[in-house]
DNA sequence: GTTGCAAGTTGACGTTTCGTCATTTTTGTG
DNA sequence: CACAAAAATGACGAAACGTCAACTTGCAAC
């Protein structure tokens, strides 16, 4: 065949300033965020942090809301292979679970360290489930959860509920970690998996 | 003495317009968050929700954003003397734990029936832990854990861990116990008592 | 390379919302 | 009733919004 050139690259120009500005936005808009506060931030102060015009950004998104959701969404889908591999390395159940927690706390540690600034600042913390990542996300753990009843690796319990649980409890903990000075992975990690586990006397401080 | 009068209602008209001027733009705002969403909504369209005028909504609030937070912190303050009954009805812990979540259930389950929509829409479901009846709230939960553990009817557990973990688990199992319908309080508290107290085992469908 | 067109960017503009404040109304008191 | 303090009012300038006609850029056909 005649085909000559390589072709690793199939996006043009066009197409890369078009990710790459999207990209400058949410950048933007993450440091606008953790400045102002959501509320305060305007979609200008967002602009105002990339070398585009205001016109440009409606080109992107439809309203602050929109970015706001998009970068939770991102978070999700950054953590979402992260997750995986975690089921996919995994020994057992109980290695599963562990894994996991220490993946989600491992992550949000290192995304709230973003700038060198501490956690401090009343970030959007916000996390709404109804970003599409965020099902996906949803929806994996519970996957994971349905396999592992259907194993006989965990008893026969409700998987949406446990998902559910298990991701308030991801959420609301990992806060709490994240508030304390060093945050400590391990330990979070061990308390809510022997929480699920074993419940209350798996949560207990020893053994 | 000279005092004639009954003295049963110690607030004047001053007062009693105050009151009722700030619930006013509360109630508004609650229906205003519901139909047009948190982000779509304007000051002035609260306002129009009353018979006040525009200047007067910065007599009671400084922005948006504080109403919000002031109907969360409404929310919370209405659920915490129910927490405080559940606390000081309970036989056991054990009791003491699946009495404070079925009266959160029923109680998020009252809150979502408002003004005969079913819950559908999506509703400014963020709820901030930053808001002092909030932080209120997850005192009063840790205080109770607290007590328990020093009781010996608890393990040694981190309190503080605990509760954010009871939070987080009541927030999200919740609002999955809301998606479907008819809603059933029991099935979901039992769910979560069983959880906490035996991990997964006692999750579990069956005992 | 040049030409033509679709895709994308720009910033000025009319519109909407914001938050303030001088004025007016209401409430409590002597 | 008169007076002062408190609160409500709505008009106004400032700020942010979202749109759009004009302009620039990328790409493909010739």
């Amino acid at each position: 065949m005649s085909e000559t050139a390589v072709n690793v690259e199939p996006i043009g120009k066009r197409e890369k300033t078009k990710v790459a500005n999207r990209q400058a936005i949410l950048v933007a808009a993450r440091a606008v965020f953790a400045e102002l506060g959501y509320e305060a931030a305007t979609v200008r102060d967002i602009i105002r942090g990339t070398d585009l015009a205001s016109g440009t950004f409606y080109n992107y998104f439809k309203s602050k809301e929109e970015v706001f959701d998009a970068l939770a969404d991102d978070g999700a889908r950054r953590f979402r292979p992260i997750l995986r591999m975690a089921r996919e390395n995994a020994k057992s159940f109980d290695d599963y679970l562990h894994s996991a927690f220490v993946a989600y706390f491992h992550f949000i540690v290192q995304d709230n360290q973003v700038e060198g600034r501490p956690i401090d600042e009343r970030r959007p913390h916000i996390l709404r489930m109804d970003t599409p990542e965020m099902v996906a996300v949803y929806q994996e753990v519970r996957q994971s959860l349905e396999d592992a009843i259907a194993h006989g690796d965990a008893p026969r319990v409700d998987a949406d509920y446990l998902a559910c649980a298990c991701i308030g409890i991801a959420q609301e903990v990992g806060s709490a970690m994240l508030r304390r000075s060093p945050p400590d992975i391990d330990a979070a990690a061990h308390f809510v998996t022997g929480l699920i586990l074993k419940g209350l006397v798996g949560a207990a401080r020893e053994g």
